[in-house]
Order: structure tokens, then C-alpha cells, then sequence
DNA sequence: ATTGATTGACTGACTAGTCGGTCAATGAAT
DNA sequence: ATTCATTGACCGACTAGTCAGTCAATCAAT
């Protein structure tokens, strides 16, 4: 039977991941639709049928890539939360996800993407984060800062971070991330 | 020879818009690559090779669908324009653009995929209106309101519109747009 | 009025190419 | 000898685009 399984079991993550890479890369840039399969193994620098030895389809390589992108939301979002002084969290958060951003930007196209697109809106659940609840879950955070209209400000917020980040991806010559989001704590979250 | 000229042009133009109409439908909720022409066809009621007759292909079709788009943001701006008072005219144009997203969602869903897809950007040219120089085209309007960064606060204004709308297309529940480009004009155009 | 010519909108069967997915064979490590 | 990673030829389904031909309307000449 095999030979060391730990080193087998690490030589195999490895290859998961090369592969998760390449689809990544591709899919940011083309979509789902238009990436082949054949693409993405050039991409790898390996053959077809062993994108099929790693994965059942291609769909399942998209899913495992967007993911991959969720957990990575979820570590910023936890990472925030340490902050010790609850009216500066949203803040904290803000700051910590566009230099997150920033520095995977493969990975927020493909996130960009995945708004848009149905199919991988579905493969990726819900990323929209429409709580049902009437009221934005960041409005706390506006309550704090003594708004007048929480809900609203919350929503504003959000919808303003997510143009700030999806304009940053789309431009090919973007204003630094951090001057935008510093700004737009300036005038909503301060005072 | 010819049989009435008016008639026959009205009827040919007539059908082109049909077909466009189911173009853009199509298009806007499954992309260009998971629209059929077939689909295009069967939604129009009429076989694909009409679609044919009237397009030379089905990147033609979009192209249509999208240059219609475009004319009219370029109308909304030009309405816009015509406000009087300078100061006002970048917050009477974000108001209009409002409305005029709310009452056609096609339209703007097929523009947010034009942002994202490299195929369909190409096709409609420049929506991101990348302006060569280093200062944002809104600057000025935050020059007037007494901004002490206008540059940085015309791109911030351009990214949360761009969010506004977005997030209202994309999310099931949207918040008002009207509330929403209000209060964002009041926390940065205003004073 | 009737007839025959002409036009172009419209159809549906067909073609050629593309791409997701399969599988039998090979290689390498133990 | 066994096991698993890896290969690439192959298949079937799907779809963009073509094309030969139908039909209804209009026109020109009688």
C-alpha cells in the first residue's frame, strides 16, 4: 500500500491547492462560463484528468475556491472582533478587509463576480449577507456613533464599502483603498 | 417595385426592439455566454434565425443592447446639466440616476455585468469612464461645497453611488434608492 | 380586377466547432 | 505486486451560425 501517508497527504493538499490557484486566476478574470477545464490544467501545467482526480467537475473547483474566499472573510471579520472598544469595530473591520483586499485581489474579483453571476451566487450561498431582520446588522455601529438614522447610515455603509472595493478591483488605476475607506469613516462613523 | 417604405421601416424597427427587449432580459440574468440565441428566440417569440436576419450575431445583439444603455446615462447626464446652479448639479444627477435605475433594472443588471465581464466591457467600451487626468471629473463639485479634499471625496461619492446601485440591484430586499443617495449627498455634498 | 414578378420577413433542418467529463493505459513509489 | 498520481485520446451534448426554401404583401402591366 502507500508510501509515508504523511508526506503522500501533504503532496496532495499541495496539488489541491496548485489547482484551486489556477482556477482562481481564471475564473476572476473570465468567469466560470468561459474558463475551460482544459485551461485551467494548462494554467497548472498538468492534464485534464487530474483537475477530475482532485475534483468531480468543474463546478466543484469554483465552489472550493469561493469557499476558500468566505473562510477568509470570516478570519478578517473574527479578527475585528477582538477590538477591545465596541465603537470602533466597524471601523477596525473596514480598515482590516480592504487590506485584505488588497493584497488578494484575484480573490475579490472572483467574489465581484459571484454577486453578479447567479450560478455562482448559488455555489457560494449567500454572500450578500441580507439578514432578514429589518434592521442592518451594522447599525449598532451607528447607534454608538450618536446617527440620527442608524439603519440607513448602517446600509449606506455597507453599500459604500462595497463600491469602494468592487471600484478599486474594476479600475485599472485605483485610488489606494485605504485613503477611500479612511474617508468614509471620516464623514459617517466619526462624529 | 417597393411596397410602402414608412410602414415597412416602422414594422423592421419594431422588431429589432422586440428582440432587443428579449436580448436584454435574457441577458441581464444569465450573462451573455448562458443566453442561447435560441432562448433570445424563443423569448421573442419568433424562430432563431429571424434573430439572425436582424443581427449579424449574437456579440452584435449585445452590443445594441448595450449602446442603448449608454445612450441613455448620456441622456440622464445631459439632463442633469441643465440645473442651474452648478453646485447642485452633481447631486440633481446622482438623484436622476436613481430614478432612472429603479424604473429600468434591466438595464442597469446588464450594465453591472458589463463591469465585471472583460467580453461585454469591450463591447460597450469605457463604462467605468476612466478619465486620463489625475483628478476625478467630480472634484470640482466638492471644490464648490468647500470639500478640503475633492479629489479624494468626488472618487468616494462615484465608488458609494456605484455601491448604492449596485447592492439595490443585487439584493432581494433593496433599501429605497432615493433614502439612500439623499442621505449620502447630505453627508458629503451638503456643508 | 387579374395576373405575374419581386421583395424581404420568416422558418427549421443542418453543420461545424467547442468543451465538460470518462476511461484505459502508463509511471513511479513502496 | 499493489497503489495511486498522472496522462491524453476519446465521447456526447450543446450551441453559434448557415442556408435553402416558404409565404404574405406590394407593385406594374394589362
Amino acid at each position: 500500500m502507500g508510501r509515508n501517508p504523511d508526506t503522500n497527504a501533504e503532496q496532495r493538499a499541495e496539488t489541491r491547492q496548485l489547482l484551486m490557484r489556477a482556477g482562481l486566476e481564471l475564473f476572476a478574470d473570465r468567469g466560470l462560463e468561459r474558463t475551460t477545464v482544459d485551461a485551467i490544467a494548462a494554467n497548472a501545467g498538468c492534464s485534464k484528468g487530474l483537475v477530475y482526480h482532485y475534483f468531480p467537475n468543474k463546478r466543484a473547483l469554483a465552489e472550493a475556491v469561493l469557499a476558500d474566499w468566505v473562510e477568509q472573510v470570516a478570519a478578517v471579520a473574527a479578527g475585528s472582533d477582538v477590538v477591545e472598544a465596541p465603537d470602533e469595530r466597524l471601523a477596525a473591520f473596514a480598515t482590516a478587509m480592504a487590506a485584505h483586499i488588497e493584497a488578494n485581489p484575484d480573490s475579490y474579483r472572483l467574489n465581484l463576480r459571484a454577486l453578479t453571476d447567479p450560478e455562482l451566487r448559488e455555489l457560494a450561498g449567500e454572500l450578500t449577507a441580507d439578514r432578514a431582520g429589518p434592521d442592518h446588522p451594522w447599525a449598532d455601529a451607528f447607534a454608538l456613533a450618536g446617527s440620527e438614522s442608524p439603519d440607513l447610515d448602517g446600509r449606506l455603509f455597507h453599500a459604500s464599502l462595497l463600491g469602494i472595493f468592487a471600484h478599486h478591483a474594476l479600475s485599472p488605476h485605483p485610488t489606494p483603498l485605504a485613503d477611500l475607506v479612511e474617508r468614509l469613516i471620516e464623514l459617517t462613523l466619526d462624529r
